[in-house]
DNA sequence: TCACAAAACGTAATGAATACGATAAAATGT
DNA sequence: ACATTTTATCGTATTCATTACGTTTTGTGA
């Protein structure tokens, strides 16, 4: 997902534009991997000093619940990424740098026959390790 | 896994007995199931009054490290439970009562040639949901 | 039973996340 | 363009889980 997309899922959620938002979202943009509140404000803060926890967080668990980013516990830390919504997938995720990449495997058909009286809401599964770059 | 094999763990790694330790143990023991340190904590306190926060998280780390218990994160707080040792398997979670149900179901072995040139570590597959009664 | 290492106590500190009243800014209708 | 309304942000305080640490207590092996 682009900038252009995630401005227009914001707009058709009736939420408003601006400069902070935007920046944001070229943040998640271009960083194509899970970033921690705590990163997003080390980027804003040369260029808002001063903004707020308040917001940093507002605008990340909004954009969450629009389904512009999707996010993660990794060692009691909430991260975040851009949602890839073309399809259904899992991630390997690098413990070093929080680079993911996509899984196309997922089991949970085979899952769903071994838990025939459970209400299934949700799944997770993901890789942990080194990518190329950090090994 | 029940209290005298984890007692037999602690002892060959070289760890004192004592009667918290014990109790912390029989609480695992017979909750089969994510419990949090607080629901430790809750347990241990009719007869231990005063007992202190160090105590709970520096047995609860040991024992994960030990291969007591096994741990996941659930919306921010660390949950732990008895190890069930005898073969790999993942779980089913009930997001009301931290029940777990075995799942035999791994997809490791095909995700592996997915991911030629990364470094695995480790995975975790978790599925969430409500267990039978608690829908 | 004595000495020493490990465990527990009591409490303070850290760090992520949330809350809130007050203020500012963006969208909308006239 | 202006006023109104709605949403966003600020500044800061608070909550909550977890970790840290100096001191005291307690197992354990000689």
């Amino acid at each position: 997902m682009n900038v252009d997309e995630a401005l227009t899922i914001l707009k058709e959620h009736g939420y408003k534009y601006t400069g902070k938002r935007e920046d944001i979202l070229s943040f998640f943009a271009t960083e194509d991997r899970y970033r921690t509140a705590k990163d997003l404000l080390q980027y804003m803060e040369p260029n808002y000093s001063g903004i707020s926890f308040d917001t940093i967080y507002r605008n990340l668990h909004l954009f969450r619940e629009v389904g512009i980013l999707e996010s993660t516990d990794l060692n009691g830390e909430k991260h975040f990424r851009m949602k890839c919504a073309h399809h259904h997938h899992h991630h390997f995720i690098c413990k070093d740098c929080g680079l993911t990449k996509e899984i196309e495997t997922c089991p949970m058909e085979t899952v769903k026959t071994e838990l025939q009286s459970f209400a299934i809401e949700d799944h997770k599964f993901e890789i942990y390790g080194l990518c190329p770059a950090c090994q």
